[in-house]
DNA sequence: TAATTGTTGTGTAATAATAACACAAAGGAG
DNA sequence: CTCCTTTGTGTTATTATTACACAACAATTA
């Protein structure tokens, strides 16, 4: 029997500019970042805790998942604490004007954190991209229309390589099924065509790779 | 700031007779088994106490890995406890005499458990085969000579289904060596060669599941 | 309104990976 | 020495992956 607080950190992942980001936020005052974060209470789980976060943001705790708990004795200095780390995926356009300041950070650009939030993201970061290669996550973080070129830079982005576009386009086309809108073209190219998936359930990683 | 006590349990898994098994324990006189466990100490960090209880069976904690916290407000009825549960993978033939009973059970045979470690095994098992399927990790526990039926098994468990012998061996033969030794032929058949491990790094998993 | 720029959409051929399949060889038990 | 069980081996058909170039569409500029 200890006397501890326990830490519920929540790594909130997005695309934004075709780029991987996470969601963090600077305290008043204070020259590093944080994590969005809350310590859990004595009557809630640590689901409902993180679920608690992700109201503060009006957001939906899509694919909640735990990432890792965090144990060092001297993680905190005050006083024991451990800290369980939990990630989310969310479409950026879920984000609103809150009363706190937040910014995202490019996931290979994270910058100066508070305490041992840094070692916290780098081990969200690996969760993260072993669960979008799970074709069946990206369903839920992408429910609406999307276009296939969108798909595609979220796997370049997690397989850090690009990808043959008409490669891409052979195994995703037998997957979705074309709404019959085309995206407003916002780069000065040819609009893209919108997608949304078909009702199937995809049992191997369309990309194959250790994560 | 909460008071609550935390509780490290262990899942211990080997192969034994080409099946999936976890190690179970039983308590004097109860009805049901229940997971290795331990409670965290103030002075330890949580792998610092899953590795004392693989201290207890003298064995290594091979591939020690954390599968889920657990933090159910009502999981233990008399205080707050939260569970984080960790497993390791072993050679069956790491096991010594203890002086207390343990069994080995088939993960597809799991008996009554005790309170919730029924849903913590199912937790972990989930999470022991994604570890098997990574190769990288088999070689962690098949650091010796290992014979490629043996191997095999291995994979016809995880993945629930039987795999055509040549096709099996065209995949691994060009990452193992014979030793040149064969195995004692303790089931009446030919004997198997031995092999072990190139010390290649393996990037894609040999075989493409979602688990 | 024509030319330019940036992005999307499309097919084919070469190569590599996977799946399906049957019989001989080695050892143990009788 | 015969029977039984298990290991070891090669080829072919099928499927998946890779590599690669040009036209279509919309916005911007000349």
């Amino acid at each position: 029997m200890i006397e501890c607080q326990i830490e519920v950190f929540l790594n909130i992942f997005t695309m934004d500019q075709d780029k991987l980001k996470i969601l963090l936020l600077k305290k008043e005052g204070s020259s590093t970042w944080r994590l969005p974060s809350r310590l859990l209470k004595i009557d809630e789980s640590l689901e409902a805790s993180a679920t608690k976060i992700c109201n503060k943001f009006m957001i939906k705790p899509n694919l909640l998942k735990e990432c890792h708990t965090f144990s060092q004795v001297n993680r905190n200095k005050e006083r024991r604490t451990i800290a369980v780390s939990y990630m989310i995926i969310i479409n950026k356009y879920s984000l609103k004007n809150y009363d706190f300041e937040y910014e995202l950070f490019d996931i290979n650009g994270i910058p100066k954190m508070a305490f041992d939030h840094g070692s916290i993201i780098d081990n969200a970061i690996s969760c993260m991209k072993r669960e979008l290669l799970n074709l069946n996550n990206l369903k839920i973080i992408f429910p609406a229309d999307f276009t296939l070129p969108e798909l595609q830079k979220v796997y370049e982005e997690v397989l850090g390589e690009s990808i043959d576009r008409r490669n891409f386009r052979k195994k995703f086309l037998p997957l979705v099924v074309e709404t019959g809108e085309k995206n407003e073209t916002l780069s000065g190219g040819r609009p893209a065509k919108l997608y949304r998936f078909l009702d199937k359930e995809i049992e191997r990683n369309l990309y194959n790779v250790i994560k």
